[in-house]
DNA sequence: GGTACTGATTTGTATGATGACTTGTCAATA
DNA sequence: TATTGACAAGTCATCATACAAATCAGTACC
């Protein structure tokens, strides 16, 4: 026991106590020492464990607390919430030079959407089947002006999410935010953006999708978007044959 | 001035006294009013302002600290270091109070989830089959031995997601963590959960998720997925339900 | 068999005390 | 004058104690 004053005398002199029991319960729990879910010594015992008072222990947990890793409950003790600080939000190491990065969030993005689409086809206010509508209208301006449609495509989407009457589906999306739309124009498709072909069956799609849940048809509005998104995620993986095909021919 | 009891009163109910000073700190630095490099007012003179304990100041200070927005210099004071936590994850909003917000979550994982079951059957590899059935028979095993079961059910359903071999839908869950599996033995389930009908219910609906997969039968692990955690959203309901009932009876 | 009560455990908050460190003041000194 | 050194006030770090509030497991009771 002890262990703390004499790591910290074993040390130059910094550390603070609250910090190095910080560090050791953050180790404990990452290193699933401390599983997810199972509660923490009681500061009782933390204090005897780490011979330190319980305002330290209280500061730690306080930290902890913080990072969102435990929670508290009075008269319960102190839970494991997550194993690693949620401060670090996983899913926005998207890489999105990497190709094989934008298909995988494709797909995830197709589970989410694709149930969206059914929950807004049943749920949708007319306001939010009117909002939906205008936002198709955007996009197809966008298409006539030769603007950039990425913008007018993400808010297409989100006004599906909202619909779901869900704040969370919007959340998500957003969370996502452009990364959600790769880049087509920029990696390689800046001939494809143009392509009136394409954005004709990008318009068509939406439209599809829009008029789906217009008619509160929950099972063609799941169908409509998941088409759209398989489509999306068959034209980028073309991308990716492409361009890794003419990457060995220069070289 | 004890505004930040007053105002603890004023809201629903709880919200404990650190949170809130946490938060008017957090409003103060990032609205600019307690500028970087600015000094904090003493514990002393917080403690008067507030009209709070040393101990509520310090374990504030000491979440503010964990963000990385302030540094307390000892025999100085406590120093603002940045405007801005370090970093905020978006979804992180996640009021685990309010049932509404675990429903929402519910929903969202859904979404998800099923999509995640319907690939890791036709994706799955042996390995990663038996990984799964592994998961299943250690949430039996809390089951029997009478332990908590969330985190056996959180690996069971990672289990899965890994599954899928699109590491986007494992980072998704890891993401939520805990709050992914509301806490059912918490709020008022503690009956439930030491109920052995709703135990053998949940285990069977695991198994037949597992099946499912094992069996590469997409559209009935897809189903099965999909009745689990409608199932799960249709039990947090009734304890949405029955909670309000008596908290009226209470009042 | 279910219900209400009770006591032990645990976190939440308050308070007082002591030590260590920082900073500014100011007199003593070269 | 400029530098040094002691000193005092202010501040955070830590410890100890106490009580309140919530939870939980067992027990007695009906």
């Amino acid at each position: 026991m002890t262990s703390l004053s004499d790591a910290k005398q074993g040390q130059k002199k910094k550390l603070s106590l609250v910090k190095t029991l910080v560090e050791n319960l953050r180790a404990a729990i990452s290193s699933g020492d401390l599983a997810v879910g199972e509660k923490l010594p009681s500061e009782a015992a933390l204090t005897e464990l780490h011979g330190v008072s319980r305002t330290v222990v209280r500061e730690a947990v306080a930290a902890l607390r913080a990072d969102g890793m435990v929670e508290p409950r009075q008269g319960a003790g102190v839970f494991v919430t997550r194993a690693r600080p949620a401060s670090v939000s996983p899913l926005q190491i998207i890489d999105n030079k990497r190709l094989s990065s934008v298909l995988e969030i494709i797909e995830l993005r197709t589970a989410v959407e694709v149930e969206a689409a059914g929950l807004a086809a049943t749920r949708r206010s007319i306001a939010q089947e009117a909002d939906i509508f205008e936002a198709l209208s955007d996009m197809e301006a966008a298409i006539a002006s030769g603007q950039q449609t990425e913008p007018a495509d993400l808010a297409f989407h989100i006004a599906i999410t909202r619909a779901t009457n869900n704040p969370r589906f919007e959340q998500f999306l957003t969370m996502l935010g452009l990364d959600a739309i790769p880049r087509a124009k920029l990696e390689s498709g800046a001939a494809m953006a143009r392509d009136a072909q394409y954005m004709a069956k990008l318009r068509d799609e939406h439209l599809r999708i829009a008029d789906s849940i217009s008619e509160r048809d929950e099972v063609a509005a799941r169908a409509a978007m998941r088409a759209h998104l398989e489509g999306s995620h068959a034209r980028y993986r073309k991308i990716f044959r492409d361009s890794s095909q003419s990457h060995h021919t220069n070289s």
